[in-house]
RNA sequence: GCGCCUUUAGCUCAGUCGGUAGAGCAGCGGCCUUUUAAGCCGUUGGUCCCGGGUUCGAGUCCCGGAGGGCGCACCA
C-alpha cells in the first residue's frame, strides 16, 4: 500500500475522528448489516416531479440509500446530495426535527460516507425536488478523502488505476460503463430471439488459434504442462457445428499479446456467433440489423452517432464494397487484381508505399488495405470477397477459388466485424495449415500452430455455414463515441510501478 | 521500439529571467433554519515523480531513469 503524504494522513484522521465521535454515540458505521431500500434516486425524481417548490407529499415516506457526495450545512438545517446507481438526489435535513444526537452524527458525517435515509418528497425553494429527511443511519465510512467535487478526478493515470474512484465522482464514466452493460445485455436478447444458444468455451488452451496473434503463455502446475490463453474462440466453436448445436454463440475474453493503443488493449471481449445452414449473405443481414438495432438503443431510438465533430449515419443498407474494387477505387487503379493477388506484385506495392517489406503475402495485403483503404472507412461498410491468403478459414468463392465469401465491416476507421462463410473441406483446411507452418517457418510468430485435432473434427463432416466475430469493446466505442478503448473498460491493464 | 507532451498540497491547477512554494476546493475552528461549486471570518497542510550534474543558490537549466497520455511503428 502507498504511503500517505501528510496532508493526507491529516485528512484520514480527521475522518477516524469522525468515525469514533459516530461510535460514540452508538452509531458505528461498521456495524450496519442491512439496509431496506425502497426507492431509487431516478424513481423519486420520476414520482415526484410533479411536486411545485414549496410543496411535499409528507404523506408517503420512503427510504433509499447511498453515497453523500456534498453536504450543505448552515447551522440548523442542511442540505447533501446523495449518489446512488440511477443518479443522485438532495437530501434535506433539520435539528429541530431529528434532534441532537442524530445531528451530531449528520455534522460526523464526511463527503463519501454511506448512508441510509427515510424522509418524504419535496420541491425546495429553487426548485429541487429534495427528499426532507426524517431518520438516518450512517452505513460505510469514507477514511479516504474524495477528489474535487467541482473538477473530479482528472490524472488520467488515477482515474484507471483507481477506477473505483473515478466511478464515485465522473457521472459520464459511469453512465457509460452502463450503457455498456446495457447494450450487451441488448446484444444477448437480439442473437437469443434468432434461437442461438449462448455456449463458453475454455481460455486456457494448448494451442491458441483461430487467428494470426501472439499468444499470452502460462503453466497449467496439475498437468506440468504450458499453456497459451486463447487468441480466439473460432475453433472450438466450430467444433461445435461439428458437434450439431447449429446455432450459438459466446461473447468472451480473448488475449493477445501484442501492443496497446487507443483501439487495442491485450485482453478484450469478442462476440463470436455461428448458424449452420448460414452463408455469408446471412450474416451480413443479421449483422447489419443487429448494428442498426443497437445504434438506435444506443440512440434512443435515432440512426446517427457522433464521431468526433461529425456524425455517422447507420440508416439501412450500410454501404457495400468489393475488396479489390476498394483497393483500385482509393488506388486511382494502380492496384489491380493481378498485382495484389501475386505475392511479388504485393511487395512490390509495399515498396511504392514506402512501407517495409513483409514477411508474407498475407500481411503485405493486409498494411496494403490499411494504409490505402481504412482511412476512407468512416460511414459502416461491408468489404467483401477477401482474398484466399488472407483468409485460411474461409470457403472459396465457387466460381472465382482465388477469392472467398467473407466480408469485414468497417467504420469510423475500425474494424467492427469479420464475417466469412466457414471452410469445411477438410482437405482444403489441411492444405491452408500446411501452407502457415511453412510460413511460421519463415518467421512470423503470430501464425499459430496448426490444430489438427480441428481438421479431424471437419472429417466428421461440417454443414455448411457462416461465422462472424465483433470486437465488442470497439463497437461500445464507437456507440458510446468514446476515443480511447480503455475508456470503455472498467479496469484497463496499465504497468505495475514500484 | 521512436517522437511529442506530462508528473508541484488529498483533488484541480498557477509558479515570470535560476533567488528559498502559491491559489481554489477538501480538511480543521467559528457564524449561519430552503442551500446547491452555499456564503462569510480564521487556519493547518509540500519527498515540487526519482537519481545525478551545473550553480553561491534549481520546481525552474543539463544528463539519466520511472509512471502516464497522444502520435508513429507494431497489431488479421
Amino acid at each position: 500500500m502507498d504511503e500517505l503524504g501528510k496532508t493526507e494522513a491529516a485528512l484520514v484522521a480527521a475522518r477516524r475522528e469522525n468515525l469514533a465521535a459516530l461510535r460514540s454515540r452508538g452509531s458505528d458505521p461498521f456495524a450496519a448489516r442491512r439496509f431496506e431500500v425502497e426507492a431509487t434516486a431516478a424513481e423519486l425524481l420520476e414520482r415526484y416531479g410533479f411536486l411545485v417548490p414549496g410543496q411535499d407529499a409528507s404523506a408517503e415516506g420512503w427510504s433509499i440509500a447511498g453515497r453523500m457526495l456534498s453536504k450543505r450545512t448552515m447551522g440548523k438545517t442542511s442540505f447533501a446530495d446523495l449518489a446512488d446507481r440511477t443518479g443522485k438526489l438532495q437530501l434535506y435535513i433539520r435539528k429541530e426535527e431529528v434532534g441532537e444526537r442524530a445531528f451530531d452524527d449528520w455534522g460526523d458525517l464526511d463527503r463519501g460516507d454511506l448512508i441510509g435515509v427515510r424522509g418524504y418528497m419535496f420541491r425546495s425553494k429553487l426548485g429541487e425536488p429534495t427528499l426532507h429527511v426524517t431518520s438516518f443511519s450512517v452505513l460505510g465510512k469514507a477514511l479516504m478523502p474524495l477528489p474535487d467535487k467541482w473538477h473530479g478526478l482528472q490524472d488520467v493515470e488515477k482515474r484507471y488505476r483507481q477506477r473505483y474512484v473515478d466511478l464515485i465522482v465522473s457521472p459520464d464514466v459511469r453512465d457509460v460503463m452502463i450503457m455498456r452493460s446495457r447494450l450487451i445485455a441488448e446484444m444477448r436478447r437480439f442473437i437469443d430471439s434468432y434461437g442461438f444458444y449462448e455456449v463458453e468455451t475454455p481460455t486456457l488452451l494448448h494451442v491458441a488459434g483461430g487467428a494470426a496473434a501472439r499468444p499470452f503463455v502460462t503453466e497449467c502446475n496439475a498437468l506440468d504442462q504450458t499453456m497459451q490463453l486463447r487468441i480466439a474462440t473460432e475453433l472450438n466453436l466450430k467444433r461445435l457445428i461439428v458437434a450439431g448445436l447449429e446455432r450459438f454463440y459466446e461473447i468472451g475474453r480473448i488475449f493477445r499479446n501484442e501492443g496497446i493503443d487507443t483501439t487495442h488493449s491485450p485482453e478484450f471481449t469478442m462476440l463470436e456467433l455461428y448458424a449452420a445452414y448460414w452463408d455469408v449473405s446471412d450474416m451480413m443481414e443479421f449483422n447489419e440489423a443487429l448494428i442498426a438495432h443497437l445504434v438506435s438503443v444506443a440512440t434512443d431510438g435515432g440512426t446517427e452517432l457522433p464521431h468526433g465533430d461529425a456524425t455517422i449515419s447507420f440508416a439501412r443498407p450500410f454501404a457495400r464494397i468489393e475488396y479489390l474494387d476498394a483497393m483500385a477505387r482509393h488506388s486511382g487503379g494502380a492496384y489491380t487484381r493481378e498485382r495484389l493477388l501475386d505475392s511479388g506484385g504485393a511487395q512490390h506495392i509495399l515498396r511504392e508505399l514506402g512501407i517495409p517489406p513483409s514477411p508474407s503475402h498475407s500481411h503485405a495485403l493486409d498494411k496494403i488495405f490499411e494504409r490505402v483503404v481504412e482511412p476512407h472507412l468512416t460511414a459502416p461498410t461491408f468489404v467483401t470477397g477477401y482474398p484466399v491468403v488472407v483468409s485460411p478459414l474461409a470457403k472459396r468463392r465457387e466460381n472465382d477459388p482465388d477469392i472467398v465469401d467473407r466480408y469485414e465491416l468497417f467504420c469510423a476507421s475500425m474494424e467492427i466485424s469479420n464475417a466469412f462463410t466457414e471452410l469445411n473441406d477438410p482437405d482444403d483446411q489441411r492444405a491452408r495449415f500446411a501452407a502457415q507452418v511453412a510460413e511460421r517457418a519463415a518467421g512470423n510468430e503470430e501464425i499459430p500452430e496448426p490444430d489438427w485435432d480441428y481438421v479431424r473434427a471437419l472429417e466428421y463432416g461440417m454443414p455448411p455455414t457462416a461465422g462472424i466475430g465483433i470486437g465488442v469493446d470497439r463497437l461500445i466505442m464507437l456507440l458510446t463515441a468514446q476515443r480511447s478503448i480503455r475508456d470503455v473498460m472498467l479496469f484497463p491493464l496499465q504497468r505495475q510501478h514500484g
